[in-house]
RNA sequence: GCUCCUGUGGUGUAGUCCGGCUAAGCAUACUGCCCUCUCAAGGCAGUGAUCCCGGGUUCAAAUCCCGGCGGGAGCACCA
């Protein structure tokens, strides 16, 4: 038995040893002797001294030996273990198969962003990862602010991203339900009918102050709750949650259940005018939906509280409620706040605007949904506030759009190169350097716009390939570059030089997002143009087509004259 | 102010619940090489973390305990 442990030991030794440059150490080798036999434990103090005489002796040795005695007496270490890594986002608890059903509850009040892309996707992974379902929730209780447009706008969203849901419901069609859950918590004491005005119900709030209503018996609540229905105007009186005045967590200060608003609905018009706030609504309806899981970003983690404490009081089933942090990019601000005026001022072209976070911007820039998935569930469920960086969703996105797009030449700021001796008259281009994507022909007559950096850099006497082509000897410079034909075979070191025929250039803007926001400034070169000049080819490429223009970056194809740049 | 949440390389995370097989994994960024008729993609390698700080418990702490500090959020008749 012994002499099994010292062999282990020794083996352990060697082996980390080796590693680390042929010194190991007592606190290292116990640890994995005890990762590899854990029944060792109890005898720890026993093994130590056998331990540090081991690690004694192999520090003598050398890295050389110490890895021939491995080799001839241990192979089975030498074997590399593959070090695990967690794919996709973490385990749900108490999540069972077949058995998870999660919601995107989303208010019709804007167009979808990369937030909404966080939230959907994540619902959507756990109830595939479960073999569940999701619910698509219009959460819409406050017609002062939802409009039918955006209803479609969450869903043609939702479609885009590839994110599909099982049901579709809208809170507000469960209405009835919700009065009477509300005349349910009203009858059991609960909840009372507030008719102070907001500022002293504020000031009572921070102050932890009861009000003459919190005093009011049955009777007077459901007088006053039936009145909210006709008599009483928006702001005269609320149903407020009898919580606790005294509570460290203010939401549980006496909160807003139901309010007055007036105000046509999108959906039911003037149906209704006592309208649920968001705690009371999300809490029946989460639990009525048979919702197991259901995620919020972590803003709303005070209001746990509230929701479980409802559903307690009223009977009903609980989900199990997480939270996670809100996803914004550095300088590209999602709230609508922010946004709105922008798009009213004209500082961005609306809210398709290359530059913003909507689900649209992201779009028309060259974004695709699956660059948007892996990104967000490389993100993983976390509540540590982060502003991850742009350039990771772009390398997803790069390495998807890659093998799909074009190839194209561009030049930028043109400049004239004759070729004398051109002896071609047409030549056929591979679309894309691995991938079968067909070919294009090209006409070809010797005259030539090269791209003005690139010219700048030539001199009499040099050499140039002209990509696909060409090589030739640069015999004038001027602002028109003349230069002859040396060979046709590909040379590796020298300059590489894209063009495009002078008889018939395809004019073409580019417009280049940049970040929004520098310091909470707007930036006011945050949308670059350029002017170049492609290949007849971009003509017919479909809108939304992906192109890699050579030596410049991916781009979206906007329209015939301009394209957007997605990213290096 | 009060309360809650959070703190791992430049950045985003894995590991933290249940201390040990992690002298900290992955991705991104950056650098170099290979491949390539692109400054892309792909392949390989490298740089980069006293795991916020200080104590404590233990043979052993990113992980447990105590005390600090930094950051964020909430304190609406919005969601």
């Amino acid at each position: 038995m012994d002499d099994e442990l010292k062999r282990v030991i020794r083996g352990i030794a060697l082996l980390n040893a080796s590693e680390h440059d042929g010194k190991t150490r007592n606190d290292s080798i116990i640890s994995k002797v005890i990762g590899t036999k854990p029944e060792l434990r109890s005898r720890i103090k026993d093994i130590i001294p056998l331990i540090s005489q081991e690690v004694i002796d192999v520090n003598k040795l050398s890295v050389e030996t110490q890895k021939e005695e491995l080799a001839n007496k241990y192979p089975e270490l030498l074997v590399v273990k593959p070090k695990h890594e967690r794919i996709g986002l973490p385990p749900l608890e108490g999540a069972e198969q077949g058995n998870v059903i999660t919601r995107f509850p989303p208010e019709p009040n804007g167009y979808p962003h990369i937030g909404h892309a966080k939230a959907s996707i994540i619902d959507e992974e756990y109830a595939k990862m479960y073999g569940g379902k999701l619910i698509l929730r219009f959460d819409d209780t406050n017609p002062e602010k939802e409009r039918l447009e955006y209803y479609a706008a969450i869903k043609v969203g939702l479609d885009w991203l590839g994110v599909k849901y099982d049901l579709v419901k809208n809170t507000s069609d469960d209405m009835e339900i919700i009065y009477k859950k509300a005349r349910e918590i009203i009858d059991l004491g609960h909840a009372y009918v507030c008719t102070c005005d907001k500022e002293t119900i504020s000031k009572n709030r921070r102050e932890m102050l009861s009000c003459k209503c919190r005093a009011g018996d049955l009777n007077q609540n459901v007088t006053r709750w039936n009145k909210m229905f006709d008599k009483f105007k928006p702001g005269e009186a609320i149903v407020r949650f009898r919580g606790d005045m005294n509570s460290d967590n203010t939401v549980m200060r006496d909160p807003t259940l139901l309010r007055i608003i007036d105000e046509s609905h999108p959906i039911h018009k003037d149906k209704y005018r006592v309208w649920p706030n968001y705690d009371f609504a999300v809490s029946i309806e989460d639990s009525i939906d048979g919702i197991t899981h259901a995620f919020r970003t972590k803003e709303y983690e005070l209001r746990t509280e509230l929701y479980y404490k409802l559903l307690d009081i009223l009977g009903m089933r609980k989900p199990k409620m997480m939270e996670f942090s809100r996803l914004e990019f550095e300088g590209m601000p999602v709230s609508k706040r922010v946004l709105k005026p922008l798009v009213e001022e004209g500082k961005v072209s609306g809210f398709d605007d290359p530059r913003l976070p909507t689900l649209e911007g992201l779009r028309r820039r060259g974004i695709v949904p699956e660059a948007i998935r892996k990104f967000v569930i490389s993100l993983g469920f976390t509540k540590s506030d982060t502003l991850p960086p742009f350039e990771t969703l772009e390398s997803f996105n790069r390495k998807i759009i890659d093998p799909t797009s074009v190839r194209l030449f561009i030049v930028f700021e043109p400049v004239k190169l004759t070729v004398i001796n051109n002896n071609l008259t047409e030549i056929e281009i591979p679309n894309h350097p691995q991938n079968d994507m067909g070919k294009r022909k090209i006409k070809i007559d010797g005259n030539f716009f090269i791209p003005g950096n690139d010219a700048n850099t030539l001199k009499i006497g040099d050499e140039a390939r002209l990509l696909e082509l060409y090589n030739i000897k640069i015999t004038k410079i001027g602002s028109e570059i003349q230069g002859a034909i040396t060979s046709s075979n590909y040379k590796s070191d020298i300059p590489k030089i894209q063009w495009i025929p002078r008889n018939n250039p395809v004019n073409i803007e580019v417009l280049i997002p940049n970040i929004l926001f520098i310091n909470d400034q707007f930036n006011e070169n945050s949308l670059e143009v350029k002017q170049g000049i492609t290949e007849q080819y971009y003509l017919e490429l479909n809108v939304g087509a992906e192109i890699q223009f050579m030596r410049f970056g991916y781009c979206r194809k906007d329209s015939a004259n301009q394209a957007i740049y997605t990213h290096k």
